[in-house]
DNA sequence: CTACTTGCAAAAGGTTTGCAACCGG
DNA sequence: CCGGTTGCAAACCTTTTGCAAGTAG
């Protein structure tokens, strides 16, 4: 993803290109794979990776601003550690989850095909359907 | 459950039946419906129902003792609240969660039948899988 | 200029830990 | 009695918030 997208992409979404969120969203969307990440790896990640510095709080402010314009989803995971994965990839898809290394893998929607879905509750309506397929060794 | 079987259960998994102990899982598990529930509102329920009072570091370690034990579940929610929920029924499940109430309502695991499900990666096995179906209005 | 952002530090949850007092076997 | 438990408060960790200083348009 070059540049005038990532501005683009920040812009279409009402947010100021600042310096930081060019940084982030480059480094999170100018990918092939879909990435998987905490605020804490991120966080790392990017004083590895940049000059600039960050503060813990622009982290968040930056990946919240990011979920909410669409462009990050969250996950679930019940793993040791008690913080929030981000997912680059914000179709509807399910997750592996290696419970050795708290490591997330995208499953593609199209790779888990359903016979039978109970039906949703009383005057409720199915949101979205999440599988999650923990591993072992 | 009697009272007997409560202590039964709590020694066959080395657990002294303390006060605290007994009245927590006799409020656990003395129903017929699976009960789901965070830390605080165990805490919550218990205080209102009950004369004792309980530290909070109390139900805590009971309620991880009891998880330890295989008496209850932890269940993953991408909820507003940070906090665990968990479950009464350790049997393998699924779980709607309404997402305007914060409810988690039980799925058993024969209603979900797949036709398709993908391959665990190079090495790694299926420890297991669990469906999560979030709700709206 | 003005409004939106950043950085920093303090505050806010939820959960864990340390330790003296307590109690079940 | 002894070692597991409880209660309490302090510590921890992740996330949020308040506010002054900085910056994009």
């Amino acid at each position: 993803m070059k540049k005038t997208n990532i501005l683009k992409k920040l812009r279409s979404s009402g947010l100021r290109p600042t310096k930081q969120r060019v940084e982030i969203a480059k480094f999170l969307f100018d990918r092939e794979k879909t990435f998987h990440f905490t605020v804490e790896s991120l966080n790392k990640l990017l004083t590895k990776k940049t000059t600039n510095k960050f503060a813990l709080a622009t982290i968040y402010n930056t990946v919240h601003a990011f979920k909410t314009a669409g462009h990050l989803s969250e996950v679930d995971v019940r793993g040791k550690k008690k913080t929030t994965y981000f997912d680059t990839n914000v179709k509807n898809h399910h997750h592996f989850y290696d419970t050795e290394t708290s490591e997330l893998i995208d499953i593609n929607e199209d790779e888990v095909v359903f016979e039978k879905i109970p039906k949703a509750p009383n005057g409720k309506k199915i949101k979205n359907l999440e599988v999650f397929i923990n591993l072992k060794n």
